[in-house]
DNA sequence: GATAGGATAGAACGGCGTTCGATAGAGTGC
DNA sequence: GCACTCTATCGAACGCCGTTCTATCCTATC
């Protein structure tokens, strides 16, 4: 019995993980705090162990930072994979861009990983395919194609990142209201000089009360709008098919 | 003269700084390598100073970083402000992203302050007006106006942001050209299972030879082409305007 | 039982941002 | 000429970070 007590106590400071564990809390860290809360001493507190532990399953803290993130776009993969498709291909890749948005708008990380890593992951790749595969039901040059895609992607990268910034200071923690703070942004805004930013002044009411949601899907409704125009451009010109 | 001599001994190790060297300098170890470069003891080093003293100038690193990244935009916009304008508002749009494109592309850590601080600094504000004020010459709402020129920003810097990716390794050190490092991703992709990456296969003879700016520039154009079609449209609809 | 190797951890190193207290020099009032 | 103030600078130190080294425990295998 005092074998088996010394033993637990040993346990005690001891601990097993996994890969999946690890990555796990790595993003539960990211998802909390964002990127630089990822440190190797707050992780091994969460995991309940040494930090230099970690480095046997990964080799450095831009490893992790890559898993941790393929491991979450993983998910997003999955919910692409999942999206029922229709007879427009527009539609299709308006589905598909609004689900790769929706779930890196607010992982700010995320969408960093995607620039880092320009389709050198799997999971990335894989999205990549998925947007390709509906611009192939489009009348189309292979370059076309390529462009249209590397333009979606983007678009939605880009964005993500921009209105997936948490706000400055108080509104994480509940202290302000979303909507107050962008009246606030928006006070500013009008105090400029009308006649220096006349255009400042004509959308700022849109501004104050604008869903990022919505500023999202306009603009991709544009971007999809030019990409039929171009499909539609390519049907009317028999000229640039093969001959018949 | 012995006095001269030892007042000369002191300022040898005294120096005097100035908050536009010191901005000056931070660029520049931006530049040459990078955000993550730019430290306080380097920065020191440059100065021919001590660390402590750059906090004179500076509350913390991340407002050394926000200042020096609007310090550089300046003169992305100066650029901006002298390029002519054309009597098609689309033109001048096309005109102005192609600037920002250009100005920012080469400095991924100048891209990183446009997601960083949206519209908060005066000198992106600027740039936002600018681009706004063509869209006042189209025939759009208040909202379209707002939306669309949110959609080219974001596109714009993303697009700059994930282009603007410094090879992985060896290119900038000249040993690999940008053409060898592009056949060896693409051998890559080449070798994926067809059946599953039919796009990834169809689009790689592309993706081999493509040139970024035409890249950057093939997306903007279904952008615009997406801004101009709505633009006509609310220009052939006599009922969306106020009644005669 | 002995042995090998997978898995864990303590302690330390150097580099980082930041803070603190001291102080040199330039300007100001008397 | 002198005391005083304010601007600008600096050395030294603190705490946190990623990373490495080395020692160790645990388990499976023979």
């Amino acid at each position: 019995m005092s074998e088996q007590r010394a033993g637990a106590r040993r346990d005690r400071h001891r601990a097993t993980h996994s890969m999946e564990a690890v990555l796990t809390e790595a993003v539960a860290l990211l998802d909390a705090a964002g990127e630089q809360a990822l440190t190797f001493r707050a992780l091994a507190a969460r995991l309940g162990g040494g930090q230099a532990s970690i480095y046997w399953y990964v080799a450095s803290r831009d490893e992790l930072l890559d898993r941790a993130s393929d491991f979450a776009v993983e998910s997003v993969l999955a919910t692409i994979r999942a999206l029922p498709t229709t007879d427009d291909p527009i539609d299709d890749l308006r589905t598909i861009a609004v689900a790769l948005f929706d779930g890196v708008v607010d992982r700010p990380w995320l969408a960093a990983y995607f620039l880092r890593n320009t389709s050198v992951q799997p999971s990335s790749l894989a999205i990549y395919e998925h947007l390709g595969q509906q611009t192939l039901r489009l009348d189309l040059t292979a370059r076309q194609r390529f462009h249209a895609v590397s333009a979606i992607t983007g678009y939605v990268i880009g964005t993500a990142t921009d209105l997936g910034q948490e706000p400055p200071d108080a509104v994480v923690r509940g202290s302000v209201t979303r909507d107050a703070f962008l009246g606030q942004a928006a006070d500013e805004w009008r105090a400029l000089d009308p006649d220096e930013y006349p255009f400042v002044h004509h959308i700022v009411d849109e501004f104050a009360v604008h869903v990022d949601a919505d500023q999202f899907r306009a603009g991709l409704d544009l971007l999809l709008n030019g990409l039929r125009l171009q499909a539609r451009a390519g049907d009317e010109r028999p000229s640039r098919r093969p001959r018949r």
